[in-house]
DNA sequence: ACAAAAGTGTTAGTGGTACACCCATGC
DNA sequence: GCATGGGTGTACCACTAACACTTTTGT
């Protein structure tokens, strides 16, 4: 029936993004073995007989990078010959977002690193992130997937300052704030940060932790 | 190295949309074999050994439903466990847009027809349409992907009826033809449809066919 | 002459963008 | 008292949405 040789290898990697010290970044690993032995790759690995991609996708994050939670969402199949030099290979890559919070502390035992977009990656892997980068991007426009980067609590400076990140551009001040207080998402927590050196913040949060589709911009 | 079973097995389906006598169809197949035997389900295959899935989804089009051109893209990874009863099969799928004229005549020789979207098909292959459908009518709003759903020449108000039968919206004519001469898209073919019993119409034709990003709404 | 769709401008409202100053705190 | 970021309102411009009549053809 089939007329496939038993030699295709279905895997999975994962684009796994996080905000470290103001700078969107990239969970990557160290390999120790050949091919691109030493060299930065995304985390991912062998889908199991019984298992499917995204039980793969989380099961890597969990082993390789102690995740304990995060979205995650499938984004492109990649099965181009010659991606791999080992052979066949079919990659389900996936694409996550967290907090450095849900990330266990970050070991280089494991070889495990937050590592900067630019970063040269193995195999093919600066496509996958390319990729991703500009899935989350798009999302960041129709979707409240931006609360999933962000810590429990946040200032409105903090969540404006995301976006500027994220997106690269620059945002109004009171022009961002009578945005986002129109669109009703956020609830006041109580809270605020002080201690710092000028006036005190409210700190808030998303009303629900579903990502809706909502229109920035 | 792998910890996989030998019998995992990669496939394609593929949702090739065209516009049949004003409603948005699909290409379905009725299926000989079991499972889901006389039933219709989606045109697909298995990949081979040195395909790619983008490859093996353009040679089932071709062999299956005589296609000439279209514009195809990936869609999404399948593998949920009991997608097929058979197995564990994982299916790449594609979503495909193109006009009657680029199919070979249909002819019922090989059980290929469009469809229209209600019909029930065999395995999981009603969400894999579904999930087509919303590619489409999210890309529908960012891109000019309707000029692969359209003939070679076309009205404005062929132009607009699409969008309106694509989208379930309707549209003011002046609102749309202003927004749509600003965009700047269509060149006047200097061709006009006369032999109606009304005031023959221009007919246009995109500037270019590649895919451009707009907004629209 | 009549039916049927093609073609064409103006107005009101809404939402986006630009812009500057006072406030509360830590040191 | 000074430096630092927090917090707030208004005016203009551009785009969207609503709306009706004349034109050209075939029969």
């Amino acid at each position: 029936m089939p007329i496939q040789k038993p030699d295709i290898i279905l895997t999975t990697d994962i684009v796994l993004f996080a905000m470290y010290y103001g700078e969107l970044c990239v969970i990557t690993i160290k390999r120790d073995k050949e091919p691109f032995a030493k060299q930065r790759t995304l985390p991912g690995g062998f889908i199991r007989y019984g298992e499917t991609s995204m039980d793969c996708a989380i099961r890597v994050l969990k082993d390789k990078c102690s995740l304990q939670d995060a979205y995650i969402e499938q984004l492109y199949t990649f099965d181009s010959p010659g991606r791999d030099p080992r052979g066949n290979m079919t990659s389900i890559t996936y694409m996550a977002t967290t907090h450095i919070d849900q990330l266990g502390i970050l070991n280089n035992l494991n070889n495990c690193q937050l590592t900067p977009l630019y970063a040269l990656l193995g195999f093919d892997h600066n496509q996958i992130v390319e990729y991703a980068l500009q899935r989350l991007r798009n999302k960041l426009h129709y979707t409240t997937i931006i609360s999933t980067l962000l810590p429990a609590e946040f200032t409105l400076s903090e969540l404006q300052n995301y976006y500027e990140i994220l997106l690269n551009t620059t945002i109004d001040k009171r022009n961002f704030r009578k945005k986002f207080t129109a669109l009703d998402l956020l609830i006041d927590t109580g809270n605020i940060r002080k201690g710092l050196k000028q006036r005190p913040a409210k700190l808030y949060k998303f009303k629900s932790t579903d990502i809706e589709e909502i229109t920035l911009w």
